[in-house]
DNA sequence: GTTCCGAGTTTCATTATTTGAAACTCAGTT
DNA sequence: AACTGAGTTTCAAATAATGAAACTCGGAAC
């Protein structure tokens, strides 16, 4: 079922970390004893080990306990070292510099998208998302075109971990409805988001693929309702997969990390 | 007395983790062994459990780690909560916009630079492209002017820990000469750094200080002596001294982590 | 083709760490 | 003065971590 399990007494100080990190914001302990399935002091000595280790700050203050700087450091080496972005980044420079929107660069983590990179529009809208930050995957472009490129199997999983949250009133608010999307996005080679996580939010995404035809990540264009329509949208989408095209060109030569593959030939 | 590292098993991981890190591309088992304190079987049980997590990604065709995504995640959830950055990006963009040049949000961790946000001359906004990457304090504007303004007792185990090393003819390169310029800079208000890091590279710099005066951070605006020289970069003082005020408003009002009366002793 | 080699992996008895019920501290009530 | 409850410490029992040794297995050497 849905729990991974905590393996050791490290996988359970993750468990704690995380705990932490979901608050969204600065938290007391006896927040997090509340939310916790750890006994009092054992929570309480993770809290603790954590603070020393500067995975966690602490307001002496306030008593609250948020992520700490040491993830900020360790975050820049994985930013650097296990996502697309670093390879990415002078593609999508090129790309925000053409077209003048918002360009997102995306990867599937687990079941969510897990934003790496963003160029926001000359004039800025005031959007959601920042590298770091995760999103919906049945109802973002970015994420909606990984999983129309991804293995069935993968798909399932995906899917059936999906909260399917109406967020708007185009919000696609079942599997099935998310499977035909997939599909047509599949035959187009690209997918929109018409407003489904934002009202007044739309973009056009395209799959980063390898030779293969595996997902490495996403990239897409975001503008509003307000600046153009999907017609003007789609308009990038050659754009967009020229430089998808580029990214994947050297990811090959970096010879990327088959990051979420697992069980290929082995036995 | 204090110990330096290793608080039970979760301190052992996490020391495998920054050695991962710190190699600054993706690492193989034996590599690792052979930088590390652990026998064979323990590291590698802590690699296992690490990769598990998601704090380790695992390339299984080159057959090395790297630090993994799920750093990413918690890395953003840190920079939003116990940073200054948050709240001070929309002063950092007006800034940026007002100069035009380079723009660096930092903070102190432990002896080092944290470089939190940035801003570059051309493009805007680009995250964790260089926030969370660290820098020596002792040779940069903002590193300086932070130490500047902390307590003597910071500034002598900072400067204890501090390797001096010269990377340019400028470099302040021992305690002393520090010392002086630190001096100069608190009588001042600002500093700069004049090529001490990197050759062509100067920059301008103020704290950012809480009504008491505790150093929250510091920002620095940069550029190149093929663009300007120190006189020009003085120009700036004051638009950063009014941005830093602005920001250290705003922790204040939001009351953000580290901030407020000094140690309360109340009887 | 066989042997050797060594990186990576597993085993298991030993050892050290983690665990959590209970008890304690202490500032702020009642 | 007694109560309360969040936070902290204690300590014997329960558990997990440890690492020497042994094993795998693909490739290099012979």
């Amino acid at each position: 079922m849905g729990r991974v399990t905590g393996d050791g007494t490290v996988g359970k100080a993750l468990e704690v970390l995380d705990q932490v990190a979901a608050f969204g914001r600065p938290v007391k302990f006896s927040e997090l004893l509340a939310g916790s399935a750890f006994p009092k002091p054992t929570l309480y000595r993770f809290v603790q080990t954590l603070t020393n280790q500067q995975m966690l700050s602490y307001d002496p203050e306030r008593q609250t306990y948020a992520p700490g700087v040491r993830l900020v450091r360790l975050a820049h080496a994985a930013w650097e070292q296990s996502t697309l972005a670093p390879l990415a980044r002078p593609h999508i420079d090129a790309l925000s510099r053409a077209v003048g929107e918002t360009v997102h660069l995306a990867q599937l983590d687990h079941a969510q998208v897990l934003y790496i990179d963003k160029r926001n529009a000359g004039n800025p809208v005031q959007m959601y998302s920042q590298a770091g930050k995760v999103g919906p995957a049945y109802c973002t472009g970015v994420g909606k075109v990984m999983l129309a490129f991804s293995d069935a199997s993968l798909v399932d999983t995906i899917i059936e971990q999906q909260s399917f949250h109406v967020f708007t009133p185009q919000t696609l608010s079942t599997p099935d409805a998310l499977r035909d999307e997939l599909q047509k996005i599949k035959a187009n080679g690209y997918g929109f988001d018409r407003e489904e996580h934002e009202p007044g939010i739309i973009c056009v995404a395209v799959p980063i693929l390898t030779e293969n035809g595996r997902v490495l990540g996403a990239l897409s264009v975001t503008s509003t309702t307000s600046r153009t329509n999907l017609a003007g949208l789609e308009g990038y989408v050659p754009i967009l997969q020229d430089t998808a095209e580029k990214i994947a060109r050297d990811a090959r030569n970096w010879s990327f990390p088959d990051y979420d593959t697992k069980e290929t030939t082995r036995t």
